[in-house]
DNA sequence: GTGAAGAACGGCT
DNA sequence: AGCCGTTCTTCAC
């Protein structure tokens, strides 16, 4: 999993997210990996004052209503090829507030050719977020199945945070168990 | 008309 | 080599 750990290291981001504290994971560049569950127990804690603040203050804004996009610098090192491609296009494209279907992702990052049928690439969009190391600051969580709210990593607990994070953003209604900012 | 099940494909760990 | 955060088609009520 980990191999190339040498300058990273990791904090915690209290958050009202059901899935508890975020786990960051930073390295000079920037954020190289962001957990709703703890993966990054050999790493280092992050000792730099400056990145904890701005992390935690602007992830709490974010989580909080007040910030639309997060602005944290990102560090690709721990995605390459076509699915760094499809992750920097999902930022790119899709804004706070929108969404878009794994199937549509896959077209518009241009990773599988020209066109292709819906159904193919749609699969391995889903597997790329599933494996997207920095989520939340790209916004996996925008991206749905074709007819409904898709998929989310971490069982039952990841498709919580997903409808929590749309709520959050006005795509989603309200559910019984929100207890965002309202 | 709505609901459920199955096959196909590409890339990540 | 195995495991998916899907999709679309088709069969059954």
């Amino acid at each position: 999993m980990a191999e190339r750990t040498a300058a990273m290291s990791w904090l915690t981001v209290d958050t009202p997210l059901p899935s508890g504290p975020l786990h960051v994971a930073v390295t000079a560049q920037g954020v190289a990996a962001v957990g709703y569950l703890g993966r990054e127990g050999e790493l280092p804690r992050c000792a730099d004052p400056s990145k904890i603040a701005a992390v935690t203050g602007r992830v709490g804004e974010y989580l909080a209503g007040r910030r639309r996009q997060l602005d944290l610098p990102i560090d690709w090192s721990l995605s390459a090829g076509p699915h760094r491609a499809v992750l920097q296009t999902l930022l790119r494209e899709v804004p706070f507030g929108r969404t878009i279907t794994y199937g549509e992702l896959a077209v518009r990052s241009g990773v599988f050719g020209e066109v292709e049928e819906p159904g193919l690439a749609a699969r391995t969009v889903g597997q790329m977020m599933a494996a997207n190391p920095v989520a939340l600051l790209v916004p996996c969580h925008r991206v749905v199945a074709a007819d409904g709210i898709g998929g989310f990593g971490g069982g039952r607990v990841g498709i919580d945070v997903k409808r929590w994070l749309l709520t959050l953003e006005g795509v989603m209604e309200p559910t019984l168990d929100w207890n965002g900012p309202l």
